[in-house]
DNA sequence: GTTTTTATGTGATATAGATCACATTTTACT
DNA sequence: AGTAAAATGTGATCTATATCACATAAAAAC
């Protein structure tokens, strides 16, 4: 069950009471897409933040020649939303599509604040949520500084071996910021 | 004074009491250091975390060859650790040194969770901080992904117009990931 | 099940940027 | 002030990767 899952998801991080738990859950809603159906599109408002329980995603965007990049791919557990545009309340200027029917709790804005008021445990869990994340950005731009397209590719299958299986090496390569050409190249 | 400095800082996020303050600021203590000395050294325990009263740092790696790479700039206001070393209780992976003479106000792994689990506003005060702070790492991540080299300089003059003038363009070129020389190239 | 779309591999160039090398200027050190 | 060290600019290569082009294979759509 869905709360069940939940639950065990925020008690990895944080210790949670029932009460407080019934009330947190109160907050979300689900939302289910199917594949190549957005979550999020450019130029449009961000109210929400998803907790993804099941499902791809990609969070990527789209430069004037039409060239996509992709920042990040979102699965089960992980958080995603354009968060620039979430916490500024300004427009998206990220993508974020279903590469497979996918499934959301959902979180506004305004109840996301509520809750971190009202039940200091989730403010913690978010503090450590966005902590974690902001060291793997950080890995990321490492990444990106020292290391060889090569080294960035082993480095990716090692961490989410199951990816490779499941997208597109273009969107692999344009998750490492190379060309699909060059990515192929690289096996042979 | 330091700590109507602080206080300011942390109320321009959250709401505080005096008596919440006074509790928080009494877990941080000040540490100075002059140019060229180490905040954090690779291979070190990493039991604190930073916020810069005054002077410049920068944080980074060092690979094999001896090259170096700029993670990032720290300057007043800014907080700055190894997140992943401070989190995680292992060693420093970074490095970070100081530019100009510097002052820390520095805060310890446990009395951090003290502050958050006991101040809840402070809780929220970390988590609306880290989430800033990962989107902008997601900002330099698509940066690095989409534009050229001249366009991430640019960006970053626009962004950090002084910098230019109290650090050496090689260290410019180490955080935007290109050699000094065609850093050097760029504004012929 | 047939057609259309998308993914993938691979050759032939073009190009941004790395690397090496050296000269000059600027800054730091005692 | 005088010397040593660091910063900066610039030429001459070299190289990884982009780009363009096309063929084949695989997957999706009707």
């Amino acid at each position: 069950m869905t709360s069940i899952k939940f639950r065990k998801h925020i008690e990895e991080v944080i210790a949670i009471t029932d009460k407080e738990f019934d009330y947190v859950f109160s907050f979300f809603i689900k939302k289910r897409l199917k594949k190549h159906q957005f979550l999020i599109q450019k130029g449009s408002p961000v109210n929400y933040e998803y907790w993804i329980l099941k499902g791809l995603l990609k969070t990527y965007t789209i430069d004037e020649n039409g060239k996509e990049y992709v920042l990040q791919f979102g699965m089960e557990n992980y958080w995603t939303s354009d968060y620039l545009a979430f916490q500024n309340e300004s427009l998206a200027t990220l993508l974020i599509d279903c590469i497979e029917d996918s499934e959301f709790l959902c979180i506004g804005r305004d109840d996301k604040e509520t809750i971190c008021y009202e039940v200091p445990a989730m403010a913690n869990f978010f503090r450590i949520k966005a902590t974690k994340g902001g060291t793997s950005h950080q890995q990321r731009i490492l990444s990106l500084l020292t290391e060889t397209t090569e080294q960035r590719y082993n480095n990716l299958v090692a961490k989410l071996p199951h990816l490779m299986q499941r997208v597109p090496k273009k969107l692999i390569a344009q998750y490492l910021g190379v060309s699909r050409e060059t990515l192929s190249r690289l096996n042979s």
